[in-house]
DNA sequence: GCGACAG
DNA sequence: ATCTTGTCGC
């Protein structure tokens, strides 16, 4: 099976979420009891591709941290610019059983909304998960040649990312002198949540919102863990 | 055909 | 994503 009729396949299940995304918030903010972070770290070993998805659960008013859980193995799907989703989806559900706690929103490092057809990991994942999901990139994806507009060197600026009169996404500037991340929607929540909450999480320590950077954190973690002690 | 390309 | 030294700044 070569990477074309791989695409193709991608293509028509992307096609299909698509129609049944809704950004409209089906939560109020004082709703919000925990928000999850999603990140998965890689490395090679026997020729093989692996990879650990951590998930960190922390409460949105105390910011303590709930609940930690990982997932690790191989991962046979390639990386693909607008598939990443395929790729590792599979991890992240896998971690996801293992939570304890009922998570009521997702941030994920990645695109959301933000995507060539709406179709970011973000957005995908919510439809598996079934709760609203926010996307947090670190870098760009241009979509139709859209340059994004950067925004002013100023805690909170933000610039829209407007395609064919249509909001993609957000250029958010967490910190002052530090590279902006790009924000968009998953899915069940508009632009502007997705934004507040996004800064609500951003402690000084970095540019990405507390939950996305202890994941990610922890995703180091045990990746020196488990590639030296064989995978689990 | 060529270039662009989240993680 | 990952491979990596020095270096600037709080």
């Amino acid at each position: 099976m070569g990477i074309d009729s791989i695409k193709k396949k991608f293509m028509n299940i992307q096609q299909n979420l698509a129609g049944k995304i809704e950004l409209k918030n089906n939560f109020g903010m004082k709703d919000i009891k925990l928000v999850a972070g999603v990140d998965l770290g890689y490395w090679d070993q026997d020729g093989k591709h692996f990879a650990v998805c951590c998930i960190v659960v922390v409460d949105f008013h105390s910011r303590e941290v709930k609940e930690k859980v990982w997932s690790s193995g191989e991962i046979t799907v390639p990386y693909i610019p607008g598939f990443l989703a395929f790729r590792e989806l599979p991890l992240v559900m896998e971690a996801k059983a293992k939570l304890v706690s009922d998570p009521d929103i997702y941030m994920f490092d990645g695109n959301g909304y933000l995507h060539y057809t709406h179709m970011g990991i973000a957005t995908h994942a919510s439809f598996h998960l079934e709760k609203p999901t926010i996307g947090i990139a670190k870098s760009y994806l241009k979509i139709k040649n859209t340059e994004f507009i950067m925004p002013e060197n100023t805690v909170g600026a933000y610039t829209d990312i407007v395609i064919n009169n249509e909001v993609y996404g957000r250029v958010l500037r967490t910190r002052k002198d530090v590279k902006p991340v790009f924000v968009s929607c998953g899915n069940w929540i508009e632009l502007d949540t997705a934004m507040e909450i996004t800064m609500s999480f951003i402690n000084g320590e970095s540019r990405l919102p507390v939950p996305v950077r202890l994941a990610d954190l922890e995703t180091h973690v045990m990746r020196e863990e488990l590639s030296e002690n064989g995978n689990v």
